[in-house]
DNA sequence: TCCATAGTTCGATATTTATCGAAATTACGC
DNA sequence: GCGTAATTTCGATAAATATCGAACTATGGA
């Protein structure tokens, strides 16, 4: 199975990221990469077909956050944190860390 | 004239504002009001119709990034710096800050 | 080889959104 | 009150996008 196509650093773009964040499925994908360190696309889709799941996984890919490296019939994704953290320093942090407080915190 | 909605600090929620920002001339403008303190739409328009650049100080406004008061005939625009930096720490230093430096910094 | 598993790609459809012109709204100074 | 300036609202249109089922591709066995 050949690689997929990933962005080269150079080729990133800030809104293209934002956007990717902008959706509920795809930030929530991300947080759990996040925690998880790097997981299968079953892994993540939350009861979504594959279909929608493969489109919300290619829209981070292309837009640079995550990798999606193939182990065997697999797909590993993990976040492209590094590149991430170079470009856009403070970003991811800050996206990550939103909302662990304060949003409902107490009670 | 009535004073415009701008939504509690409350019901601002990530995604919007992320998606809010996934837009470059959107972020031109927040780039800009950042820079600027605050501005009349007008000043922040690029040459383009005065009713698409309502239509993206709406979706600023919407997302609760920027504050719209009137002055008499005149709208004067600013970020919600504190309520984003409490909601969100460090999320619009990051992006501000993004680009400032790489993406075609040297040369 | 045949099958089950893991994902992607393809098509179709329904929403959302960007853009812009024209008309409506509001405020100000004369 | 009137004309002008600053913006919003309305309506239409075109382009993106989300979602999902079905078909397709690749992998690792039994």
């Amino acid at each position: 199975m050949r690689p997929m196509k990933h962005p080269l650093p150079t080729d990133i773009v800030l809104e293209r990221v934002l956007y990717a964040l902008s959706d509920p499925v795809r930030l929530d994908i991300v947080r759990r990469l996040d925690h998880l360190g790097e997981a299968s696309c079953t892994a993540l889709d939350c009861g979504r077909p594959k279909s929608t799941m493969s489109h919300h996984f290619r829209v981070l890919r292309d837009a640079g956050l995550i990798r999606t490296e193939n182990d065997g019939a697999t797909h590993i994704n993990s976040l492209r944190r590094a590149e991430m953290d170079q470009l856009f320093p403070g970003l991811l942090t800050a996206i990550l860390q939103a909302g662990r407080d304060g949003e409902g915190g107490s009670r």
